[in-house]
RNA sequence: GCCCUCAUCGUCUAGUGGACUAGGACGCGGCCCUUUCAAGGCCAAAACACGGGUUCGAAUCCCGUUGAGGGCACCA
C-alpha cells in the first residue's frame, strides 16, 4: 500500500480568514492535491479565550467561496444547511471522512491530548508543575533581570511534589539537556536548534486543554498528515514538535515552513495595507481562481525554466510543487492581483461573467428586474470584458445605458476640430442617419455613419466623439456602435435631439 | 538581549559553479493598432545588499557585516 498524501489547514476560530492565511491553506491545499491526496480541515479551538463566534461557520465559507473541496470537515452541502446559523455546532465532530479520523475540532478531541500527555509523563517525557502564572512571571523577571536566557526548567519549579488530583500543568522534559535538535524543513533546508534553548514547554494547561505544540502533532499523528505546511512563525517552535514525535516514536510528517506576507512598505500585511480579508477580495469583486492564481505565485514558482504566469486550477495542481516555494518573505502586490483578475475575467465565458457581474451590478443600482433589461444587459457584457479589472468595474462602464444621464454640457457637444454650426449639423444629420437606419447593428451603423462623415467633410474621430458625448454624457465609453446598438434605437434618438436642443440655443 | 530565518530589477520571480551580455511577469515610459477607453503587438529603462575567502571560474559554495522578518506565554 502506498502511502498517500494528506495535507491540513489547521485556522483558530478567531475571525474572518486572513489573505496570508488563503495562502498557506492554498499550499497546502495544492500539495495535498498534485500528490493526487487528500486536504482536509481541522479547527484548533483549544484557547477558549479567543474564540470568536461565527469563525468556524466563516472559514468554511472562504473555502466554499474559493471552490476548494475539503476532503475531511463538512461537505459543501452542510455549508449550506449552516448558513443560517450564528455558527456551526457539531459540524466538524462527525466521524470521519474518507479515511481521515474525526472529530475535526480539536475542543472535541481532548480526550486524546490527555492519552497522549500522560503516556509522556509515564515514560519520562513529561512532568507535572503547578506553579502559578503569578509566580512564573515573578520567576521570569529574575531570571531576565540578571540578563539570563528565560527558559523553564524542572528544577525550577516551587513545588517539587504536585497532587495530580490539583489543577496543574503537564510540561514536556527535554532530553537531552545537551546536542541538538535538527528540522529538515522543504523550505528551509537543515536547520538546528540547540536544545538548551528549548524550554519544558507546557503541553496541558492547567484547564486540561493542549497547548497547540501537543495538540498538532498528536493530531497530526492520529490523522495521518504528512505534510506540515504552516507559516514561518512556527519554526521557532519547531524543534519542540520534532522531539515530541521522537518522544513518541512516531514518524516525523515533512514541515514546510514559508515565510510571511508582506504590505508594500515591507511589513507584515495588515489593515493598514488595504484589504485582507479574504471577504474584502471577494466583496470587491475578484475572482476565486484569480485570487488563488496570484496567491499562489507569492512565494511560489514552477521553476525549471517554465516561466508561466497565468495558471488554471487544474494547471496549478498539474505544476505546484512543495519544493519550489520560495523561502524569502514576498510583498503583496494589489496591481499586479489587478492585473491578474482582469486576465481571468477575459478568458472567462461571457455568460458566466454575465452571471458574476448580475449582483455587482444590481448592487449598484442598476435594476436588472424585467426580461428586457437582462437581455440588455447580456448583451452589454461583451462590450465590457476587456475593460475591466475587478467584477465591480462594471456597473461605471454601463451605467448610463440604464439610468438616465444628466444635461450634457454643450461644449462637449463641439469638438476641437469642428465649429458649433457644423457640430450641430452633423448631430442632426446622426439623427436622421439612425433613425432611417433598417437595422440597429454595430456593424451597418458604423459603415452609414462613415459614410455620412465622408458625406459632411469631416473626419470620423471627431464625430464619433461628440456623438458619444451626446448619447452616453461620457467621454470615455466601450466602442461607441456596440453601446448605442444596447441601449436601442428609442434612447439614443431621445439624447440625441436633447442634444441637438442643447445646441441650437 | 538570546535563538531561528531571509537577502536577484520598484514588486513577484527564474537561476542549484562555466549555457548570464543575469531570463520572464506586473508596474512605469515609448511606439504600433485604434472612434474614446481598454485589450493586443513591439521596444526600452530597471537587480545579484556589502566585505572577505574557496575556485581556472561565483548570483550560485564558505565566513563575516549590514538590513529585514519571526520566535522567546498555562496564544495559536
Amino acid at each position: 500500500m502506498t502511502t498517500s498524501v494528506r495535507t491540513r489547514f489547521a485556522p483558530s476560530p478567531t475571525g474572518d480568514m486572513h489573505i496570508g492565511g488563503v495562502r498557506t491553506a492554498i499550499f497546502s491545499w495544492l500539495t495535498a492535491k498534485h500528490h493526487d491526496g487528500l486536504f482536509f480541515m481541522r479547527i484548533e479551538d483549544t484557547d477558549q479565550d479567543r474564540h470568536v463566534a461565527g469563525s468556524c461557520r466563516r472559514i468554511l465559507e472562504t473555502f466554499d467561496w474559493l471552490g476548494i473541496q475539503l476532503d475531511g470537515g463538512p461537505d459543501h452541502a452542510s455549508l449550506q444547511a449552516m448558513k443560517s446559523e450564528e455558527d456551526y455546532p457539531g459540524a466538524l465532530n462527525d466521524g470521519s471522512y474518507r479515511g481521515i479520523p474525526g472529530p475535526f475540532i480539536q475542543s472535541q478531541r481532548l480526550p486524546h491530548y490527555r492519552e497522549w500527555a500522560e503516556w509522556l509523563v509515564a515514560n519520562g517525557y513529561a512532568y507535572r508543575a503547578n506553579e502559578t502564572p503569578e509566580e512564573l512571571e515573578r520567576l521570569r523577571a529574575d531570571v531576565i533581570s540578571r540578563k539570563e536566557v528565560w527558559s523553564f526548567r524542572e528544577e525550577m519549579r516551587l513545588r517539587a511534589d504536585v497532587d495530580p488530583s490539583q489543577p496543574h500543568v503537564i510540561r514536556m522534559r527535554v532530553t537531552p539537556r545537551d546536542g541538538t535538535t535538527h528540522l529538515r524543513d522543504l523550505v528551509k533546508g537543515d536547520v538546528a536548534f540547540e536544545n538548551a534553548n528549548i524550554d519544558d514547554t507546557v503541553l496541558i494547561k492547567a484547564d486540561g486543554y493542549p497547548t497547540y505544540h501537543l495538540a498538532n502533532v498528536v493530531d497530526d499523528h492520529l490523522q495521518g498528515v504528512t505534510h506540515v505546511i504552516r507559516g514561518d512563525d512556527w519554526l521557532s517552535s519547531a524543534p519542540k514538535h520534532v522531539l515530541l514525535y521522537k518522544y513518541f516514536g512516531w514518524e516525523m510528517p515533512k514541515f514546510a515552513h514559508v515565510p510571511n506576507v508582506l504590505g508594500e512598505d515591507g511589513r507584515k500585511l495588515s489593515k493598514r495595507h488595504g484589504a485582507t480579508s479574504v471577504f474584502e477580495f471577494r466583496d470587491q469583486g475578484y475572482l476565486p481562481e484569480a485570487v488563488i492564481n496570484f496567491l499562489a505565485m507569492l512565494g511560489w514558482a514552477p521553476g525549471e525554466g517554465d516561466e508561466q504566469n497565468v495558471f488554471t486550477i487544474s494547471e496549478l495542481i498539474e505544476k505546484f510543487s512543495e519544493d519550489h516555494i520560495g523561502s524569502s518573505p514576498a510583498v503583496f502586490s494589489y496591481t499586479k492581483l489587478d492585473w491578474l483578475n482582469g486576465v481571468h475575467i477575459r478568458r472567462m465565458p461571457v455568460a458566466e461573467l454575465a452571471r458574476l457581474l448580475t449582483p455587482f451590478v444590481q448592487a449598484a443600482g442598476i435594476a436588472l428586474d424585467s426580461p428586457e433589461l437582462k437581455a440588455q444587459f447580456m448583451a452589454a457584457v461583451p462590450l465590457i470584458q476587456e475593460r475591466i479589472k475587478t467584477l465591480k468595474d462594471a456597473a461605471g462602464l454601463i451605467d448610463f445605458m440604464f439610468t438616465d444621464i444628466p444635461p450634457v454640457p454643450a461644449a462637449s457637444l463641439v469638438d476641437k476640430k469642428m465649429d458649433q454650426a457644423t457640430s450641430l449639423n452633423a448631430l442632426r444629420e446622426t439623427r436622421e442617419v439612425l433613425a432611417q437606419l433598417a437595422d440597429f447593428d454595430p456593424t451597418q451603423m458604423e459603415h452609414a455613419m462613415r459614410a455620412l462623415a465622408e458625406r459632411l467633410n469631416v473626419k470620423a474621430g471627431p464625430l464619433f466623439t461628440i456623438v458619444r458625448n451626446a448619447v452616453t454624457g461620457k467621454s470615455v465609453t466601450p466602442p461607441l456602435f456596440g453601446t448605442i446598438s444596447v441601449m436601442g434605437r428609442e434612447i439614443t434618438l431621445q439624447r440625441l435631439d436633447r442634444a441637438i436642443d442643447a445646441l441650437s440655443r
